[in-house]
DNA sequence: TATTGTTATACTCTATAACTATA
DNA sequence: TATAGTTATAGAGTATAACAATA
């Protein structure tokens, strides 16, 4: 259906993202297994962190089966990280949320993203604020979560 | 070892850098699946696209244990998408090498990623040359593959 | 009937450890 | 002895299909 031309310049940046991408996820695996979590146990734990949410939702975010979430919200619970609360509004419905101890959990993590904020150092603030701005617009571009 | 100050510029940054990479990563699957592959299958055959490889370094290339590229290269190799070659200089070595049929299937999967393409839209061509130039400095600050 | 969450199943990825064949 | 690749094993993520409880 699409057939772009073939930008030279847009395709050495999207190399340059599959370099970011690859090396960023690798890290955040690796950062995550130093808590011994799964990048998918973190990445939730992290959203939970920002919002209790219901079973259902969690799906829908990460776009994975729902079947999914159930292991890997067990496997945290099991640790007490999370934990299921009733919808009071609707009796199917479970809402996971962090607990203290899993937020507490998700917040050493994030401050051992070091990686993550390394590669920026060799970039002045103006560049930063460039780069902020230009990914911003291509994040902005896309559907909302 | 490393107490970075918390800049709230590095660390919204750091958030798109997430984002983005969260984003092409799911559609990176999607897109492999689309193909009957799987990230990593999908991974390891562009990978020989561009040099046929030992086992051994393919695993350093993916900081992964040799065990699982045993797996990968099997069921790539099963689908005749990829050969195991005999190294002529180490008979212990074997050459994992995409076949013509490997390297279609990597052209294909390569010209559907529309999704990394899309969000340049946004840009100008200016501004896809300074997104670039800041990331080619991101990138090259790391360690080389 | 439709929806929420779960279970059962099968496949893949992953790390660990032990094994083989070469070096 | 050290190295390259494999096998065996176990835990985790994933999709599919079927199920119970609730709407």
């Amino acid at each position: 259906m699409t057939s772009p031309p073939p930008d030279p310049l847009a395709v050495e940046v999207v190399e340059l993202i599959g370099t970011v991408v690859a090396r960023y996820h690798r890290e955040y695996e690796h950062a995550a297994a130093r808590y011994a979590l799964t990048g998918a146990q973190a990445r939730v734990l992290s959203l939970l962190c920002v919002e209790p949410t219901p079973m259902r939702r969690i799906a829908r975010y990460f776009e994975c089966e729902p079947s999914n979430v159930t292991g890997i919200v067990d496997r945290l619970e099991a640790r007490g990280l999370v934990e299921r609360r009733p919808d009071p509004s609707d009796r199917r419905v479970k809402i996971a949320a962090a607990t203290p101890a899993g937020r507490e959990a998700a917040a050493r993590l994030r401050g051992s993203l070091d990686f993550a904020r390394e590669p920026l150092a060799a970039l002045s603030e103006a560049e930063r604020t460039t780069l902020r701005d230009l990914l911003k617009r291509m994040v902005g571009g896309g559907a909302p979560g």
